[in-house]
DNA sequence: CAGATGACAGATTTCAATATCTGTCATCTG
DNA sequence: CAGATGACAGATATTGAAATCTGTCATCTG
């Protein structure tokens, strides 16, 4: 975090302020920290972000958006779309609970970012069931789906697997039977939509 | 709350603490205000309950235990038991979304009570999950649901659904649309269980 | 002159003192 | 003597004064 002399944009502001959300906590990062971080002056901060909520706004979209690009992949791939709605439920939860699990700090610290930003976790949830949606399309062309509306099918499903992937389940992850629960659910959802 | 002759039991004391967390909310409600109430020192509720967390958790129990009773007349019914659950997890919805609706303040304050008393809150689930399992099983016995387990088939279904009646979604269920993506749900659930 | 600065006002947070609460128990009362 | 009491110690919460932060803007600098 030494102070250099390179420009100031809005990425090197993101990058300090998750390394100062990082140590300091949700509650006592302040933008004078971030400033301090980068060896400028805090106004300096405020030309690029108009104020600290756009800021934290713009950190938790980064982060939200790494898990979405993460199971983008299994989207693409050309195979079986049931099993491939079950990896990408899988997927999604491991990468969740791997969050949670290694640094449970920082993880308590995004799910207070993530509340105070609605907007932001609205269009993630967006992106996901975005993804859904595509995988239901493509088991309804082959034949191995049956869903009239494709998207409230996506919808649906993610909700039902909502204790495998929502924060506020986060502390119920490390029990045991937790996998047999999500095998269940995963079960269930996927019986509900083949053909 | 004037102070009578009465002997002073449990249950008194119960329904005092329920009005003094009503009246003062979960943060400032103190075994003192309790004892306030009744006309009686402090020292007497802790011959009923030994500690202030004690007591709390009868409270949380007994308020848990209304919505359990309230949906056991479903589960007794003879008649389809697909209907029958659609019809159970509609009367939980509607029951948690009219208490969370009517007095927000005092849902918030259960919540708190809620996250106080894990123990509480599991045999809650398992009162629930136990009721559905009967209506599963009704299911197999007739033919028309197909469960190798009807007790874990029943806590995937309940898993489901929990956006429709775990407490940390209580935002969510005044938005419009909600009642469309509960529908959605349940129609996969359901249609993930028949035979 | 584009971009950085730091002084400033009003809002928010911190901190330490003060007050209140929890849980115990020796004592009292009917 | 069963059950209620209130004084007490240690823990927790409240409060208000002082410190810090947010967001603005007139000024400065390369």
């Amino acid at each position: 975090m030494a102070p250099t002399s390179e420009t100031l944009t809005a990425e090197r502001i993101l990058a300090a302020t998750e390394e100062v959300l990082r140590r300091h906590g949700p509650a006592k990062a302040t933008v004078v920290d971030v400033a301090r971080a980068l060896g400028v002056s805090h106004g300096s901060v405020y030309r690029h972000f108009r104020t600290k909520a756009a800021l934290r706004e713009a950190v938790t979209q980064h982060w939200l958006d790494r898990t979405s690009e993460a199971l983008a992949g299994i989207v693409a791939e050309d195979r079986d779309p049931a099993s491939r709605m079950r990896d990408w439920f899988t997927a999604l939860f491991a990468a969740k609970r791997k969050k949670a699990g290694d640094d449970p700090q920082l993880f308590a610290t995004y799910q207070v970012l993530i509340g105070e930003t609605s907007a932001v976790v609205e269009r993630h949830i967006a992106d996901l069931t975005g993804q859904l949606t595509e995988i239901v399309q493509d088991g309804v062309a082959r034949g191995v789906f049956d869903a009239a509306d494709p998207a409230v099918s996506a919808r649906a499903a993610f909700d039902a697997t909502g204790r495998f992937h929502d924060p506020c389940y986060a502390r119920e992850w490390e029990q045991p039977g937790i996998e047999a629960d999500f095998e269940a659910v995963v079960a269930l959802v996927l019986r509900g939509l083949r053909a």
